[in-house]
DNA sequence: CGTAGCTTTGAGCGGCGTCAAGAGCTGTGG
DNA sequence: CCACAGCTCTTGACGCCGCTCAAAGCTACG
């Protein structure tokens, strides 16, 4: 139990991995970011299409995604999975489970790729919070996810298709290059994007032939996107909400 | 600068006040409460329909909604207003903008009725963060608002019309009882409602006349809920999220 | 080589936006 | 006391975006 800085690869004077480089967005480095990594517990695969957090009051401990891509549901009454949000590796999948715990069945996190998750347990966690630049680092993480679903609110209730589905891909790029994967390839299906933007997969098709044409999507099967600046004029995407590092040099709350 | 408690009508011991409300929700009352009280510099009325927060870097406090009701709102470029979210007695008008600096000159916080708010200074908020259960606090206040911006992500890309705005006026009805506002009234426009929903105000009235035919909403021009129960299946509302005393008890953060 | 999933394509329809005009209500000034 | 302006609310006509249903190609994997 407790693993060390080196096994994750992480050198913590010079982040390199996801893990690192988000904690550091959030204001931890150094020795903090160690007392972080000790606490996980353990890590798990997880495979694509399988169950990363079940509904389960019983559940003692929060997930860190380290690798792979995740999202948070909810099933609808037909069976329907709503997406409300995606991880990507350094976020916690399940964070808002251990401040408002959540008695609904229907909602879940499930690995849309191959995964790997850091297990911490509550009663660690707990102890990390005594620190409170580690509690200020949670707080601004509960910040920059209502952050987001702020923004998308407002894409969802007032865009087209086009612009719900160019600020979604939008967004998960830059919050996947904040973390240093500066990939132009998202591991998504279709029907993903059609969950998470309350779009028919059938309309989310068209809509990214659409990108297509444009010359903003590659033409293969994949998602591979071409011409950011445009994807984000399309969707409107401002990406200042998610850029850490300058929050950070704005930040107002300091522990000194 | 500071008030006391007995000059906001405040009884610690028996909070009958929305602001004393909401932060016993949020785990603060007693001496705890009393701290967030003096922290207040000054009471500031404002009138329907002007500004509360300008988008001004210098601004270096934060303001509590005392009385009456606010929207944070987001221009867009063709001036038409984005509802993001509405305040009622005890939010935090601004909080996100103590931790995510915001540059957006688009985005404002405006009084929809006459109100009254209370200041307090970063300086003072910072000294309150301090003490870890009031950190924690208002950690919770954000995991609740990101919790109300998930509810209504989901609503607001999947729901029909009828749905957006049933939904809606549940929250906010279960968000004004939460502080001992148990009106059935709500004091917000029809146009209100549609910059907060997406729709046009031509829909919305549609939408709120097919609410008076099912009984749901009575015939006057006023916004008055009659069918509270109906409205939530309609809107498929389950204000389970919102229900602060119930997720107090469950809570699994405990700071000792 | 077959099955199960994802992607693509087409046809038809309905919800909601837009435009336009009118009604009620309130405050203001002559 | 009336006239007028500026709201919000109301109502109707029409068009388009995106949903639904249905079927067929495409990969991947056993």
């Amino acid at each position: 139990m407790g693993s060390s800085v080196a096994q994750l690869g992480v050198a913590s004077s010079k982040p390199i991995c996801p893990l690192a480089l988000k904690f550091k967005g959030l204001g931890i480095d150094g020795d903090a970011l160690d007392l972080i990594v000790r606490a996980i517990k353990r890590r798990v695969r997880v495979a694509a299409g399988d169950g990363v957090v079940c509904a389960d009051d019983t559940v003692k401990h929060v997930t860190l995604l380290s690798a792979g891509v995740t999202c948070s549901y909810k099933r609808s009454e037909d069976g329907g999975r709503t997406i409300r949000a995606f991880h990507h590796p350094g976020d916690f999948c399940d964070l808002s489970r251990y401040v408002l715990p959540e008695r609904d069945d229907a909602v879940g996190v499930q690995a849309l790729t191959d995964c790997s998750v850091c297990i911490i347990d509550y009663r660690d966690l707990e102890r990390l919070l005594a620190r409170p630049e580690l509690a200020l680092a949670l707080w601004r993480a509960t910040m920059l996810e209502a952050a987001i679903y702020r923004e998308r609110l407002t894409i969802a209730s007032r865009g087209s298709a086009l612009e719900r589905v160019a600020h979604l891909l939008c967004e998960q790029l830059a919050r996947r290059e904040a973390v240093g994967m500066d990939s132009n390839r998202l591991p998504l299906s279709q029907i993903d994007i059609a969950d998470a933007t309350g779009l028919s997969p059938v309309h989310v098709n068209r809509t990214i032939q659409t990108l297509r044409s444009l010359d903003v999507l590659s033409k293969e099967s994949h998602l591979d996107v071409i011409d950011r600046k445009q994807l984000a004029r399309i969707g409107k995407f401002d990406g200042g909400y998610l850029d850490m590092p300058a929050l950070l040099a704005k930040w107002t709350v300091r522990v000194d």
